[in-house]
RNA sequence: GGGGCCGUGGCGGAACGGGUAGACGCAGGGGACUUAAAAUCCUCCGCCGGGUCGCACCGGCGUCCCGGUUCGAGUCCGGGCGGCCCCACCA
């Protein structure tokens, strides 16, 4: 292949893309002596065509990939479809093509975009979670957790969506109690559904979090809060005449400032504590929470509203009769859907009893500063921990030891006892929709629910589907599916019509990668000793508390089944921003602004696209898609052809020797490279001076930039600029000896091989264009990461700014080595300097080597 | 209300543990090449003022605002203001 003086990407990208797929460039195991690396990509949902924030993450991902195989891991980064799930209904009950066909459709696009931006995916591992051979393991893991008690059935309140005509999970609910699909209203509905008892691990994901040291703090901070641990007590106030009210407080230590109790409207007590002439006033109130909107009620400007019931509750500590209200501000589903009201040390029950004149009783006193005033002069709560007064034994106590002892004595005296409540709720996982893993449940009139034996696995889901988005689950529509017999008696029976909810899917898919194909097992055990935890997930931080949750629930169950040997599913978590349009704006057909990436790999080329995903900013920023930017990356591109092409002259004209490059530095263990060829001849390079010597100075200085935007934090960005200087410098240069082009030749071979985690096919390009025959047979996708040599990256002179009182007066050059009175002597002979510094006293003198020196003077 | 992140040129963004602010790119100005345009190559580009025929050069200000620590602050501390994200009457 020849060189031509036009970048031309169309020509070079198939071409390397079809020579990577048959060397098996890609195919994770290629090295099974060298350590592992896992890096991974969240699946994409194929529900429409590929979009741009699917090139982000795929693109960041995959230049981690490219380097970690050049720095000579053997790595997995494999890739499949999350192709299970309501959106593909939602679009079926539109246009009424069959979901699956529409999935498979999608997928076909999706997987020809990924091939034409040449990501290095092992291409062999491709999973479908909508394939028998995938979902048939969702059966298994719900089978063995059945039996293990991590999944029940309960009857209970769950999240009705009213436009997808199911119940969803509590993290899909969103703002103001709409659906995280379909922004339709979510109400509340009585229904029974199967569950996974993720509260069970509610104590071990939260320890697992501290663990979590390369995940982005703000995203175990909302798993943190969304776990929602509060430690504190439960406390029985005795109603005469009815059973006890059970309150849930982090507070006990106010308990003797408690004026009233508070139900939930929803409270099973409520109607038994009520007084018969409170009834109606009573009955009314609850009606009218009923009726109103969850979010409207329970919101936070909702104004605080309540009834008194005309029952009072007696205080164990003191014995004080307090009355029992009933209020909107109360919810029935956390704590014990009671509270007991403190009005001094509590803002909600201060406002309340602002209002309904409820009595107010200062019990804590700041440990330092003033003294607060009586409760009926207060302004606001006080809601510090502090000292206690008015509290009986315990008034003296600070709050924290205050807690201890009191619910100790709570659960001394039986009427309570400490407690830990969580704001976590187990996950409910039925949906009453088709497009989802049939859940393997027979119903017999005479065995009740009866699991589906394992070796009948899979339960498939029929193909044929009525699905109208109304009444009955469109399985209850199937007869062939739904008529079965009993696994036990062998009698009639009916299949369970409801399915998964597809974060069950994505909850252990990155397992199934390590043996796609098994067909006894969800994934080899031997593998996962060999490839888990993922070391890098990389994905949007949309998923901080659904998915991101629910793969690490789904990992301990698996480590409990004893088929992982860790119990975090992955080391480190890279959340990639949004790509917005070039307006700046969210990209959304309402706007007009989507830009696709198909359509840019045909007028640019993969290369510059991905060069711009990674130039724009670091990986979690959001980024604006800009067409001038864009061009300019091309431009980049086009410039660096240029440039090899007008310096031919430095490589093309000989064969080199087969001196081997110095092995990667300490990352690289296990099976060497294959040889790789010679950065350049080193009896010539030695030879290097002047403005050459800079050149090499600067090419080791590139690889280092570029390495160290690998290692760490990811910053891309960085390192792409580096390669820039890189390029602006050779374009000043004229080599004309035979050691110039030798560093002009260290350079180019240096240029392509760190260009290739970014722009994978120009640098394949040009690597072998300039290496010749020396690397005919080898790919630049498996070559070594170039090594870079300290000696070289450490400059000789170094620039030293020279401060008067902190500014800026000069700077000189001097060698590295020197010392404070040799950089003072060259400071005081620059006139500037010398200016600043007449007529005055030095009074100190700060030096730092290498960088600055500083005259303090009066 | 709680939690997290963040405020740097016209724009996207650089700046290792406090040490020359503005790397690199975009946009823009000037020049070369060209019959011309595009492309390309070279070059300038924070603001204000002084200086010079034009340069060179010089001074002051400058990383949201106000204070502090320090020889020295984009970076550390305190207090504001503004933006984004998550959670939200969680007892």
């Amino acid at each position: 292949m020849s060189m031509n003086d036009r970048y031309d990407p169309k020509s070079i990208e198939p071409r390397w893309q079809a020579r990577w797929e048959e060397a098996g460039a890609f195919q994770a195991g290629r090295r099974p002596s060298a350590q592992k690396r896992y890096v991974l990509e969240m699946f994409p949902y194929p529900s429409g065509a590929m979009h741009m924030g699917h090139g982000r993450v795929y693109t960041i991902g995959d230049a981690l990939a490219r380097y970690l195989r050049m720095r000579g891991f053997d790595v997995l980064h494999p890739i499949g479809f999350d192709a299970l799930g309501l959106p593909a209904e939602n679009a079926a009950l539109k246009d009424g093509r069959h979901p699956a066909e529409r999935t498979r459709e999608n997928i076909v696009s999706f997987r020809a975009e990924m091939k034409r931006l040449g990501y290095s995916f092992d291409w062999a591992r491709e999973i479908s979670t909508c394939d028998p051979e995938y979902y048939r393991w969702n059966q298994w893991f719900f089978l063995q957790m059945l039996e293990r008690g991590i999944v029940y059935r309960r009857e209970g309140k769950a999240n009705w969506c009213t436009g997808c005509q199911t119940v969803i999970a509590n993290e899909q609910v969103v703002d103001d109690n709409r659906c995280e699909r379909c922004e339709s209203p979510v109400v509340e509905k009585v229904i029974p559904e199967w569950a996974f008892r993720i509260t069970a691990f509610a104590q071990d994901l939260l320890d697992g979090l501290d663990r979590l040291v390369d995940w982005p703090e703000r995203i175990t901070t909302m798993q943190r809060n969304w776990i929602g641990k509060s430690v504190g007590a439960e406390v029985d106030f005795d109603v005469p005449g009815a059973a006890p009210i059970k309150v849930f407080t982090t507070r006990v230590d106010t308990i003797y400032g408690c004026t009233y109790v508070v139900l939930a409207p929803e409270h099973p007590l409520v109607e038994q504590v009520t007084a018969p002439e409170r009834r109606a006033e009573v009955r009314a109130f609850v009606e009218r929470m009923r009726k109103t909107d969850a979010a409207e009620r329970t919101g936070e400007n909702a104004p605080k509203d309540g009834v008194f019931t005309g029952a009072h509750a007696v205080n164990p500590y003191d014995g004080q009769r307090v009355p029992v209200w009933i209020a909107n501000f109360v919810l029935a589903e956390y704590g014990t859907g009671a509270v007991m009201s403190v009005p001094a040390h509590d803002q909600r029950d201060f406002e309340f009893a602002r209002k309904y004149g409820l009595p107010i009783r200062v019990v804590i006193q700041p440990a330092k500063g003033d003294r607060l005033p009586a409760g009926d002069r207060l302004g606001q709560a006080y809601t510090e921990d502090g000292v206690l007064e008015g509290s009986g034994p315990y008034t003296g106590l600070a709050s924290a030891a205050a807690r201890e002892k009191m619910s100790e004595h709570a659960r001394a005296k039986g009427f309570g006892q400490p407690t830990v409540r969580w704001h976590l709720r187990d996950w409910g996982f039925s949906r009453q929709r088709y497009w989802g893993t049939p859940i393997p449940i027979v119903y017999c009139p005479e065995h009740g629910a009866v699991p589906v034996p394992e070796d009948q696995l899979p339960v498939v889901l029929p193909e044929k589907a009525v699905i109208t988005g109304k009444g009955e689950p469109p399985l209850a529509k199937v007869p062939e599916f739904v008529n079965t017999t009993c696994p036990r008696c062998g009698g009639p029976a009916r299949r369970e019509v409801e399915t998964m909810d597809t974060f069950v899917d994505s909850s252990w898919y990155y397992a199934r990668y390590l043996s796609p194909h098994d067909d006894r097992r969800p994934f080899d055990p031997e593998a996962a000793k060999r490839w888990l935890p993922v070391d890098t997930y990389v994905g949007g931080p949309e998923h901080a508390v659904m998915h991101l949750l629910y793969f690490r629930f789904w990992h301990r169950v698996m480590h409990r089944l004893g088929l992982v040997q860790e119990d975090e599913p992955c080391r480190r978590l890279v959340t990639q921003g949004i790509v917005n349009g070039p307006d700046g704006r969210k990209m959304s057909k309402r706007w007009g602004n989507v830009v696709q990436p198909g359509p840019m790999v045909d007028r640019y080329g993969a290369d510059t696209l991905r060069l711009f995903i990674l130039f724009a900013a670091p990986p979690e920023k959001d980024i604006d898609w800009s067409d001038e930017q864009v061009d300019g990356l091309f431009r980049f591109l086009a410039r660096v052809w240029r440039l090899f092409h007008a310096r031919q002259d430095c490589f093309a004209t000989s064969e080199r020797g087969g001196a081997s490059a110095p092995p990667s530095p300490p990352l690289a263990p296990g099976q060497p490279h294959p040889a790789a060829p010679a950065l350049a001849d080193d009896a010539a390079l030695a030879q290097a001076a002047g403005d050459f010597l800079e050149l090499r100075r600067r090419t080791h200085r590139t690889i280092k930039k570029c390495t160290e935007s690998f290692e760490g934090e990811l910053k891309f960005n960085t390192g792409i600029a580096a390669l820039m200087e890189l390029v602006n410098a050779l374009y000043g240069l004229e080599p004309r000896t035979e050691a110039d082009r030798a560093a002009v030749r260290e350079a180019f071979v240096a240029l392509a091989t760190l260009l290739a985690p970014f722009a994978p096919h120009a640098a394949e390009e040009l690597w072998h264009e300039v290496l010749g025959a020396a690397a005919r047979e080898q790919l630049l996708a498996d070559a070594p990461w170039p090594p870079f040599d300290p000696a070289l990256v450490a400059a000789d002179t170094v620039t030293i700014a020279v401060q008067v009182n902190g500014k800026l007066r000069g700077e000189v050059q001097a060698s590295v080595s020197a010392g404070e009175a040799e950089v003072r002597a060259l400071a005081e002979a620059e006139a500037r300097v010398k200016a600043h510094l007449a007529g005055k006293t030095v009074r100190k003198v700060i030096f730092v080597p290498k960088r600055l020196m500083n005259f303090v003077v009066g």
